[in-house]
RNA sequence: GUUCCGGUAGCUCAGAGGAUAGAGCAACUGCCUUCUAAGCAGUUGGCCGCAGGUUCGAUUCCUGCCCGGAACGCCA
């Protein structure tokens, strides 16, 4: 998209410098004009000055010559290499805001830059209920799924979970000894917190262990608590049952494929309520064989290498070498990984991967990549390791020690809660029937906003205080300006107004507030391209507050249906519904819904 | 020790080789007989970590240093 006046200013000077190397796809890009300027869109004659062998400000100079006798220009003001321009209100919203339809359709990619990309997020464990930190990762990699989606891109969203292991025998153990039959069902316990229950008992009981071994043997004290892992006898159990396992033990894995039918379900709750779905799931027990095939084949042909005591290692160079797996045989981490990549990209032949995993596994990403390069694959220069920080507390980390972890569930409780006292506080006795809904939108929309503002590499800090509140910066503060104007919308119905965005006369809508208002929706579709370029749904996030508050100055300063006349009436109509076409667009990218009302 | 990420307003964070560095929160001041005050307007608040370098121009790029975080497992 572009104005009508600069994409003349285009023609002309490539025309007036035939001879000038102009970049392919090039056209001058419009911003909006800063506070404390007069103009309605900035042109930046730094960027593309170069172009044609000209100094910024005579650049500028130019451009404001050519505009200033343009039929759609008002007025032009360069400023050393600026050009700020005012533009006629019947053009500027022409060729902006008129059509929301239009700006929804430029916010794609062209066809020859769409790709199949598969997308990997979540991977939970099943030994305990998902945290702050799996919200975090679970409203990223959704966004980011909808979001290539949205552009144009064949998107597979995945997930991995980590079925199998340690930790989930930790569980076990604990759920065969304290558990005396209790189920998810005759407790009525979430079954992912279920399980996470017994885990929790498991440490409890290995931690008395280690205390009484370390009493008993003061030699030992200094050791830490993994290094005597093996030492206590709830520690061997854990391991022998870890072995059971992988022998394929039919009680072990009775009791495993219960025990993580039960995590499933809870899951699946909890995806639910997020609004997170997955085109497939891949469970580690079903891929890491797959690692250790790959892992033999390459060994055959000389790139692994066996080490005497029969490991199976790589060396990669600066990255080190890595261990692939054990001199018994048991795969490590980075085994299923290499099986799961090669499953991903068989089942969906994609141009690429990615996946949202935390950055404290940089390197681990960097090495399954240079194995995957290394094992043979041409593919596995696509790979994309998106990492994003930590999620902290006013008080530091997160620490299940210190019972500061902060549970999902009861996360969207709380914000569920907080956006319903909010509601009813504001409607005082006329509480509307749809309530619920209205606040679980509201709620969730607020947490994922606010997860959504930093972009992926900040370590974030999480302020539970803060985010109780809907104002300012906000999901929420987002969405009131699409429930008000969906009010006004149902008014005017009521008013038996119809609206004609046809015959909308923009010539009318020449205020600073209705100008500055299509100018940012002007932006949204390169935004969004940016926004998917840059794998940062953050930038969304900021635009739609500007766009946002654009709108809230508008409203404060013009009335809609009580306009001075009918014309001016109908043309504001238009441009609000717009507007919020373009806000709830932004909204449903990040996964974030609108109420009607609120 | 090596590598990576960060250091911008009291706090949480944007920004970006170019105009006067922004927003929210917090503090203070106004605005609801007018389409929803989850709102609007305003005031206060900045050696953009420090020192060099490149450039017409650096908070942005480069180098060094200081500070904070992370990774460097046959843990996941």
């Amino acid at each position: 998209m572009n104005f009508k006046c600069t994409g003349d200013l285009e023609n002309y000077l490539k025309a007036k410098y035939a001879d000038a190397k102009i970049p392919a796809n090039w056209s001058i890009p419009s911003e909006p004009c800063p506070q404390g300027m007069s103009g309605d869109i900035t042109l930046n004659c730094f960027k593309f000055a170069g172009i044609f062998k000209q100094a910024p400000d005579k650049m500028a100079q130019e451009a404001a010559d050519f505009l200033s006798n343009h039929a759609d220009v008002e007025k032009t003001e360069a400023v050393k290499g600026f050009l700020n321009v005012t533009v006629k209100a019947g053009a500027l919203h022409r060729d902006s805001a008129a059509s929301s339809k239009q700006i929804l359709d430029a916010a794609t990619v062209p066809a020859s830059e769409r790709r199949a990309i598969v997308i990997e997020y979540s991977a939970p464990n099943t030994n305990k209920p998902q945290h702050l930190g799996h919200v975090r990762n679970n409203t990223l990699g959704m966004s980011l799924a909808s979001l290539l989606q949205r552009v144009g891109h064949n998107v597979t969203p995945v997930n991995l979970v980590n079925d199998r292991g340690i930790h989930i025998c930790k569980s076990m153990i604990a759920y065969q000894r304290f558990g005396r039959g209790a189920t998810p069902e005759n407790t009525g316990v979430k079954g992912d917190h279920f399980v996470g229950d017994f885990y929790v008992k498991f440490n409890n009981e290995l931690q008395e262990q280690l205390s009484s071994l370390r009493s008993a043997k003061p030699e030992l004290a200094k050791e830490s608590d993994e290094d005597l892992f093996l030492k206590t006898e709830i520690g061997r159990a854990a391991q022998t049952m870890l072995q059971d396992w992988e022998a394929g033990d039919p009680q072990v894995r009775s009791l495993w494929k219960e025990m993580n039918s039960w995590v499933f379900a809870g899951f699946e709750e909890t995806y639910k309520r997020m609004g997170v779905t997955f085109k497939h799931t891949y469970l580690e027990s079903e891929t890491y064989q797959l690692g250790k095939d790959i892992i033999y084949q390459a060994l055959e042909k000389g790139i692994f290498e066996k080490r005497e005591d029969g490991a199976i290692l790589v060396d990669l160079g600066k990255l080190g070498k890595k261990v692939l797996l054990r001199a018994d045989g048991t795969s490590v981490y980075i085994t299923q990984d290499i099986g799961t990549t090669l499953k991903k990209y068989n089942d969906f032949k994609p141009d690429t991967q990615i996946w949202v995993v935390g950055d404290e596994q940089i390197l681990h990403f960097q090495m399954l990549f240079a194995i995957m390069k290394k094992a043979g694959y041409p593919w596995a220069d696509s790979l994309y390791h998106l990492s994003y920080g930590m999620v902290n507390l006013p008080t530091g980390k997160m620490k299940s020690r210190e019972g500061t972890v902060v549970d999902a569930d009861d996360l969207f409780d709380e914000m569920f809660k907080l956006a319903k006292d909010a509601t009813v506080e504001r409607c005082g006795e006329n509480v509307p029937a749809d309530i619920d809904e209205r606040s679980e939108i509201i709620g969730m929309g607020a947490l994922k906003f606010m997860l959504l503002k930093f972009n992926p590499k900040t370590t974030m800090m999480f302020d539970p205080q803060a985010s109780v509140k809907f104002e300012g910066d906000t999901g929420p503060y987002v969405q009131y300006a699409c429930a008000r104007i969906n009010s006004i919308q149902r008014k005017a119905a009521e008013r038996g107004i119809v609206i004609d965005a046809a015959s909308a006369d923009w010539s009318l809508l020449s205020s600073p507030e209705e100008k500055a208002l299509s100018v940012c929706a002007f932006m949204y579709p390169e935004v969004l391209k940016a926004a998917a370029k840059k794998m940062d749904c953050s930038v969304i996030v900021t635009y739609l507050l500007d766009l946002a508050k654009a709108f809230s100055r508008f409203y404060r300063e013009h009335q809609v249906l009580n306009a001075e006349d009918e014309k001016i009436r109908n043309a504001r109509l238009v441009l609000c519904c717009n507007i919020r076409d373009i806000l709830a667009d932004g909204l449903k990218t990040l996964t974030i819904g609108v109420p009607e009302t609120m």
